[in-house]
RNA sequence: GCGCCCGUAGCUCAGUAGGAUAGAGCACUAGAUUCCUAAUCUAGGGGUCACAGGUUCGAAUCCUGUCGGGCGCGCCA
């Protein structure tokens, strides 16, 4: 509908250019947007204003001539001047009703234009390093780089979901020495818990598991692994050198048969814990994309070299540097440390290389907020790279904050004092956790009302969204009880029947679906959808206590059937885009 | 100190490629059920869009400054 009005103001400039009225300088894509009120009519244009200056005339009497020239259309009713110089468009009841039709006939793809394989895009989001289950933190990330994603594929993207699994890093050796610490601890042996060791109770059921499997064939003294060991800091030493030291007597002490065994055993269940736990959270990935075999393919030198032929890299206190303060980030950064490895940053450059040269039109990054330190510098690499900066795009997802009983619930991550996602999933439902994470706005800072989102009642607005649906079901089921059945032909053919109020607003509101889309996928904010939703409940739910839809008249009756219909079809749709189930009954 | 995000109704927030009288939910008040699920609906009050300037036909939206809140500034990840 919105197009067609599009189309036809288009026309109306067109003709007006030809016969000089205008200057071609005046051949704009014209701004059509949805009225505030219906007294302006369906959709309003302020054409007239931008151009009159251009034009030469008053915006009024401009936007006269622009209507003078609208070509004829049965959808559209009139169009008139208001206010300083709006034009404003009136629709036909037939315009409106249409729209049942197409919902009718597209089910599930209303709204949703095909894929286009021209705009191929990869979507990284989470990419929680696998060293502890995720947090509440995470989940927020999840719930809105999912439902960024579906939108994407929605408004005609190729969408490749990708988690980057940093299964290579220093991290993961002190993932892998924590579990054997407590392996030892296991085994009966008494040695003080590293500092900077990842504690949590998780780290112990995985070395119960290694124990299980494998018995005390990798204990030793603890004397005899502590021994001359640089102190941890609460001894006044430093808690990164006393970590990189045991590090070392692991791998000393377990060898190339022992410690592998730890540092496989700890990635892989945490990370399928974490497989799992998105998986339950309806969240789903096309790649697992592992740093390791990035490395291993020598993607990381690769790039490297790239900086390097680009004349971006020097050398100084035996480190390699990226000169990335010539390139809009505040300082240079290393890539190769002085002893020999390579930083994160260089993996991340690496990767960044891999996803141009798999050739996506655009890489989308989803970070957490405390992560925004990083966009000055990705950007850096890629124009470092001799890629087009504006191919990669990073979107900030600001913390959430929980509440219960309207207190702030304390979290802290390295001590392990952190709500895992998989608790709030199983407190408020994954449903409710999927709405509530994405119901804001992602740059806002989010208040998380657990006792709001476990409520049945009709504050909490994912019931009120799932009862729309539930309760069209049920009008359904109600029907078959009658032994009647829904005729969609008869409806069709009694679309002029759609008159009242209630069935108007309704209408108005399925036929915004396609912009909404559209504008989620654009603004990058799945928020709208969750706040389009819940209008459009709004609008069922009123009609549902204003008029009767299984009458006697079976014109009336039918017609009213396709438009509860259409409403089930596009909050079904909506509510799979965020990721949230739509209950037949509740 | 420097950088990023934010400041809109009592509370939580929409609205930012500049548009008409700034919206919604909750809370509060008063009503609706011989009828398809009352997890619903109807009506009502409630605002210096943090503050001060600027840009223009028009600013919550763009620019500058001030105040207030969050986060980040490692050869960590």
């Amino acid at each position: 509908m919105k197009e067609h009005i599009e189309e036809l103001l288009i026309q109306a400039l067109l003709h007006l250019i030809r016969e000089g009225i205008l200057s071609a300088e005046c051949d704009i894509v014209p701004q059509l947007e949805r009225t505030r009120t219906p007294d302006h009519g369906e959709f309003a244009s302020n054409i007239a204003m931008v151009l009159a200056k251009r034009a030469g005339k008053p915006p009024q009497e401009l936007a006269q001539a622009i209507i003078d020239k609208l070509p004829h259309s049965r959808q559209l009713k009139h169009a008139k001047i208001a206010g300083p110089g709006f034009i404003n468009f009136y629709m036909n009841q037939v315009a409106l009703t249409t729209v049942v039709k197409d919902i009718l006939y597209y089910g599930d793809s209303y709204g949703h234009l095909p894929a286009d394989p021209e705009h191929e895009v990869t979507v990284e989001f989470v990419s929680a390093n696998p060293t502890g289950p995720l947090h509440v933190g995470h989940g927020r990330g999840a719930a809105y780089g999912a439902s960024l994603a579906s939108i994407l594929q929605a408004a005609g993207y190729v969408v490749q979901r990708e988690y980057y699994v940093n299964d290579n890093g220093r991290q993961m050796d002190i993932l892998a020495v924590s579990v054997w610490l407590r392996y030892l601890e296991l085994c009966g042996e008494h040695l003080r818990f590293p500092e900077n060791g990842y504690r949590g109770d998780y780290i112990y059921n995985i070395a119960r598991v290694v124990r299980k499997e494998v018995g005390d064939k990798w204990r030793f003294k603890g004397a005899d692994i502590l021994d001359h060991l640089p102190p941890d800091e609460a001894d006044g030493g430093n808690r990164e050198t006393h970590i990189d030291a045991l590090i070392e007597r692991a791998r000393k002490f377990l060898g190339n048969a022992g410690y592998p065994v730890f540092f496989e055993t700890s990635v892989n269940s945490i990370l399928t814990d974490i497989q799992k736990d998105l998986s339950d959270f309806g969240v789903k990935f096309d790649h697992w994309f592992s740093e390791k075999e990035l490395e291993d393919s020598g993607a990381i030198e690769h790039a490297i070299a790239r900086l390097e032929e680009n004349g971006h890299l020097y050398k100084k206190d035996g480190a390699t540097w990226f000169r990335a303060s010539k390139l809009g980030d505040e300082k240079d950064r290393v890539v190769i440390r002085e002893n020999g490895r390579t930083t994160y940053f260089a993996s991340d450059i690496a990767y960044f290389l891999n996803k141009m040269e798999r050739g996506f039109e655009k890489a989308v990054y989803i970070f957490g907020a405390d992560h925004h330190g990083y966009m000055a510098r990705l950007r850096a690499a890629a124009t470092g790279l001799g890629e087009d900066p504006d191919r990669l795009e990073i979107l900030l997802v600001q913390f959430a904050v929980l509440f219960r009983d309207g207190q702030k619930v304390a979290m802290s991550t390295r001590s392990g004092q952190f709500i895992t996602l998989r608790e709030l999933r199983e407190e408020v439902g994954s449903d409710a956790a999927r709405f509530f994470y994405v119901m804001r706005s992602h740059e806002q800072h989010l208040d998380f009302d657990l006792d709001l989102a476990k409520s049945r009642t009709n504050e909490n607005p994912v019931y009120y969204i799932q009862y729309a649906h539930a309760r069209i079901c049920s009008v359904f089921r109600n029907l078959e009880q009658m032994d009647e059945t829904h005729n969609p032909a008869i409806g069709e053919a009694a679309l002029n029947l759609l008159t009242e109020p209630n069935e108007i607003k309704l209408l108005r509101a399925l036929s915004r679906y396609p912009e909404i889309i559209e504008s989620c996928a654009r603004l990058r904010a799945p928020h709208q959808l969750a706040h389009y939703l819940q209008a459009l409940a709004t609008e069922f739910h009123a009609y549902y206590n204003s008029e009767q839809f299984l009458v006697d008249d079976e014109n009336i009756r039918n017609v009213r059937l396709n438009l509860i219909l259409a409403a089930r079809i596009v909050l079904a749709n909506g509510l799979a885009l965020l990721g949230i189930s739509a209950p037949e009954s509740m």
